[in-house]
DNA sequence: AGGGCTTGAATTAGTCCTATGTAATGAGCT
DNA sequence: AGCTCATTACATAGGACTAATTCAAGCCCT
């Protein structure tokens, strides 16, 4: 998906993103840009390109006279799609997942409440069809399209709360819902009551019922952090021991 | 602030930036290397490692036979932090500032509850510290020094939350709530139940209390929303008339 | 003698340039 | 209409040179 590798600076993110957003080039590494041109059998002027974007994520450093310098993950463009995508497939995967679970549960709520108020008439009439897609789907181990619907939904609300920033997270989404659903057991049908919520959610956004609308949302996210606390214990930061 | 123009690549992208995501190129713009190398006096080398960058905010596409196209605002990424401070820099900065502000609206109520239950001894202290220290420039018209603390306060909350991803939006914040100050009219000392909310606020998370944590921020953020709205009633997604 | 400052040599990224490859476009032909 | 091919811009390669920064040797001052 997205877009993997469209030229040879792409070639060499492909394999030098993953491998520094997994940790394998400690914080305060350094490569040398010659170095990294001879092993990616690349033109320095190509090595050159990629630092520039992997700098650019504040992914590394490139100072004079030292080399490119690998930056604490503290310092990391956390949002940048693709770093996500990198980090996603990683090694601390589960950690990720949560992260951006937490994230949803803080957005989505706020996302559908404003839905409510600026959804059009075609998007409810889509937000519906998503949900009955999701009913459909919901029985007989058809996952696949059932995610179809699921990520087509909350990309509607999103898009709907008429937030620039709020839409921009769409992807986001898609990829935590992707990889819950294929990553993550998922060996039984989806949640009855998850199912349910999403059809209450199309429906308190369609009467433009904001506040139901969030608490619904609310109910929905929360479900899926519980969800993954169950199935996926690690990745949670330390509570108390 | 942050990291202007560092390297000839990074002066031509303080003038690119801004210009392409003032809308100054509409979407579907050609622009062609050779003649941009020209107009910034810079070799193609650099400007092909600028466009890299551009690239990878997904601000242009460059293609073969072509040029570098420009692409709609849909598609950029503007969770880059470079990106934002292009953007609030430009014409389009009331809805910039909006949108932004609801983004805080959703995120940081959820990042206070979580801070009640992670924040260690010393992040509750320092947060203490900044609400003693926004009470105490809160009049007189010590707005720096209210800024500084305020700034201080929404970052420690962002960070004590243990979520990445909420840590790194206190550079969004810090934009956010400078350029409230410096830019739009704040002529009239900070309003007083704002600051008061902001010390019940540290004390709720002291307390471990996450539900009223989460309540009092948003109240906070609620009435940033509406202060925005008395301001600046531009930039606000056309409701009904 | 020890500590701090200055100086200079080594190193690596930064920049520029030129040559050549390559793919997508659009004109022109069949 | 469909195909061919020349054009055109980006893509890649690799060399030469610049400049900045680090590190250490050497100096001076205390």
């Amino acid at each position: 998906m997205s877009t993997p590798g469209r030229g040879l600076h792409g070639r060499v993110l492909d394999t030098l993103g993953p491998a520094i957003t997994a940790g394998e080039y400690p914080p305060g590494s350094v490569l040398r840009t010659d170095e990294l041109a001879q092993r990616f059998e690349v033109s320095r002027s190509v090595m050159r390109e990629a630092v520039r974007v992997l700098e650019s994520m504040h992914l590394v450093e490139s100072r004079r006279r030292v080399g490119v310098i690998v930056r604490p993950a503290a310092a990391w463009n956390v949002y940048d799609p693709q770093v996500i995508r990198w980090r996603l497939a990683g090694a601390d995967r589960p950690r990720q997942l949560r992260s951006l679970t937490v994230l949803r549960s803080a957005v989505e709520p706020v996302a559908a409440g404003l839905a409510a108020t600026h959804a059009t008439a075609e998007q409810c009439a889509a937000l519906t069809e998503c949900a009955i897609g999701m009913v459909a789907h919901s029985r007989g181990h058809r996952l696949d399209g059932y995610l179809l619907h699921d990520v087509a939904f909350h990309r509607l609300i999103l898009d709907a709360s008429g937030n620039e920033m709020f839409a921009r997270l769409g992807d986001v989404v898609e990829e935590v819902l992707a990889g819950r659903t294929h990553h993550e057991v998922m060996f039984h049908d989806p949640d009855p009551a998850a199912v349910t919520l999403h059809v209450r959610v199309a429906e308190a956004i369609r009467e433009g019922d904001a506040a139901r609308a969030e608490h619904l949302t609310r109910e929905i996210t929360e479900g899926a952090l519980k969800e993954l606390d169950i199935l996926a214990p690690n990745g949670r930061p330390a509570t108390t021991g």
